[in-house]
DNA sequence: CTAAACCCCGTACCATAGTACGAAGTCAAG
DNA sequence: CTTGACTTCGTACTATGGTACGGGGTTTAG
């Protein structure tokens, strides 16, 4: 329960301690607590915050995005911020149709390949359809 | 049939004009042959190539990514497509599985939202969960 | 008490993926 | 036969998402 430091925060995220400085500056983290010394101080809501930025990143959504999922935390608006989430539903549930569509294709060549009947290579054809 | 102009290829594919130019540098596009008086000529096969590009782009590969999976064109070994594309398709499904977590904590969190039982908005809770 | 290891800050730099700019040649319409 | 739209080129600029650097204070282990 005793809050992290940058160094320990970052780790935990697997980001670089800089990192952490400059989504603070973006404003996708609050400015945390400083300890008397100065340093930074990470709670486990930050932590957690940071987790999230991470994860939605890794599903392609910019920072700007991000932060933007991330102004529901300030929940002053539920109607807004489940807006915010049907938008990004669809944008997700597009980016599953194209990934299935994408997996197909590879699926099938790699079949294609692996039946060996071709003379040129069958990935070759199919990724230029 | 007749090969396309820069604008006319850039407008199919929906980039700018530079962008070609941009993408030929990196070697995306081969060198296009050209007319006569130097204008470039986009053919049906340069433009599958574009959209190609676009397609893969759009699901979150790296121009990088995207030149190694046209290399596939070459088509000298095919074993050595098959290891690329067996690769995609493993990052593809990492990508599906991601996605798929991130839709249901969506959809359970405007679920949550709609029955209204809370006292604070629950999109707040789950996406810091 | 000192050295290593951590933290602070501002600023500068980097890669990726374009986009814009200016000078110059070409082409098609009026 | 000029005007405007389109093309060429090289170079420079932009935005995003970091990463590194340098000069300084702090803290902890030996």
């Amino acid at each position: 329960m005793k809050p992290a430091t940058a160094s320990a925060a970052a780790e935990a995220a697997q980001v670089n301690v800089e990192t952490l400085r400059y989504y603070e500056r973006l404003g996708l983290l609050p400015r945390p607590p400083r300890a008397s010394n100065g340093y930074r101080q990470y709670d486990d809501n930050a932590l957690r915050r940071l987790r999230f930025i991470r994860r939605a990143q890794a599903l392609g959504f910019s920072l700007a995005e991000v932060k933007e999922l991330l102004r529901l935390e300030d929940g002053i608006d539920c109607g807004a911020a489940q807006t915010l989430a049907r938008i990004k539903l669809e944008h997700v549930e597009w980016q599953l149709a194209e990934l299935r569509k994408m997996r197909s294709r590879l699926k099938e060549t790699l079949a294609a390949c692996a039946s060996g009947s071709r003379v040129r290579c069958p990935l070759i054809e199919v990724l230029l359809e």
